[in-house]
DNA sequence: AAATATTTATACCATTTGGTATATTTTATA
DNA sequence: TATAAAATATACCAAATGGTATAAATATTT
């Protein structure tokens, strides 16, 4: 059965999760921790260590909630080519997905944490090696079934699209303009049929 | 005649327009300010009126430093199309340039200000739309001069261009690797010449 | 060079910061 | 239901926060 602190611990979790994502690290108090959660500061450091440990467990449900809803997003189809294209799709709502959860967590904490504190910073990285390297492995896939262009490099083209996928979630969070992120997909869609797709 | 004043001004949005720029504003303190410059708080609040203004000011220098840095870079070539081709080759050496500066001042402050400083994002969405008409008034330059597709949307090319190029800054950024330029760029080359130049 | 104006340093302000010791309340066990 | 255990609230801490009044030092002007 679920203990209360368990569930309290998650509770603050998730309601400062969007907190850290959007204010960062340094800039996001212990008091806008209280205030969002109603709770004291005794409640928060009886379940974490100190900030940073909250922090880094936000970081991690707020990347989980992406990448969960992408591997769902992805369910739709087994082809490792449509699979691909479910990706980029994904990415035509990610400009509403992210907002609710205060804008994408690998965006802001990739560059709130750079040179600022790097735990945060080493999993940023981590979690991009893994998604590319996740990528990559669907065009080896695709390869095998014979739907992919052998002669192109995996995780070369999974660097390019998610290089690609990353400039227009900035653009859009920036600029406040869904279009970039609707252009971008169109144009990684594109690019997949020309480059990746076996004639 | 520059007065005293006026140098330890410029020499305060210089020295401190790096810190604002990694740590974004609300991560700078006014020790870190008075750290940087070895003055004391008197001094800064006698040049400017609080922390804000500073930061601005400070984007300000930032920005101008890389936008002056291209406009020199595009002063090789007349052409329209070869200024086009100039600014892809910018952003070659835009890993180490930006590290000068403390990171790239648009991707940093769009990033940090969202959402939390209002003057600050909107000079940033000034700056980018602006970047955007220019790169925009080129291409339509070389339609007139008949060097580019003339049934190509200058704007819209632009803004493809522009978050093409901001992927790949974030990426190099957050992975501490150049190659994710030379790729984008390398890439971009490709676009404009089979998108844009006239066969 | 003397007088004036400007710039910078010092010392302070109330408020907030992250964090902790302890008292109180709530939960789980017997 | 009584008791032990765990979780939360309260009250506090020293240090740091942005900002200011004023005194000292430095430029500028006459």
């Amino acid at each position: 059965m679920i203990s209360k602190s368990e569930k309290t611990t998650k509770y603050i979790i998730e309601t400062v999760a969007p907190i850290f994502n959007q204010k960062g690290y340094a800039a996001t108090s212990m008091s806008d921790l209280t205030a969002a959660t109603g709770l004291t500061k005794g409640a928060i450091y009886g379940n974490f260590k100190n900030k940073e440990e909250l922090a880094i467990k936000a970081f991690y449900f707020s990347i989980n909630q992406v990448l969960k809803s992408i591997s769902t997003h992805q369910n739709q189809n087994k082809s490792p080519l449509q699979k691909l294209y479910l990706i980029t799709d994904f990415y035509k709502n990610y400009y509403d997905f992210s907002k609710k959860i205060g804008g994408c967590p690998i965006l802001n904490t990739g560059v709130n944490s750079k040179n600022q504190n790097n735990k945060l910073h080493h999993e940023v990285m981590l979690i991009i090696d893994k998604t590319q390297l996740n990528i990559a492995k669907l065009i080896d896939h695709g390869k095998e079934l014979g739907y992919i262009n052998k002669n192109i490099n995996s995780i070369n083209f999974a660097r390019r699209l998610y290089s690609h996928i990353q400039g227009a979630v900035f653009m859009s969070y920036a600029m406040n303009d869904k279009n970039y992120l609707y252009v971008a997909v169109e144009e990684m869609n594109h690019i997949i049929k020309n480059e990746l797709e076996k004639a």
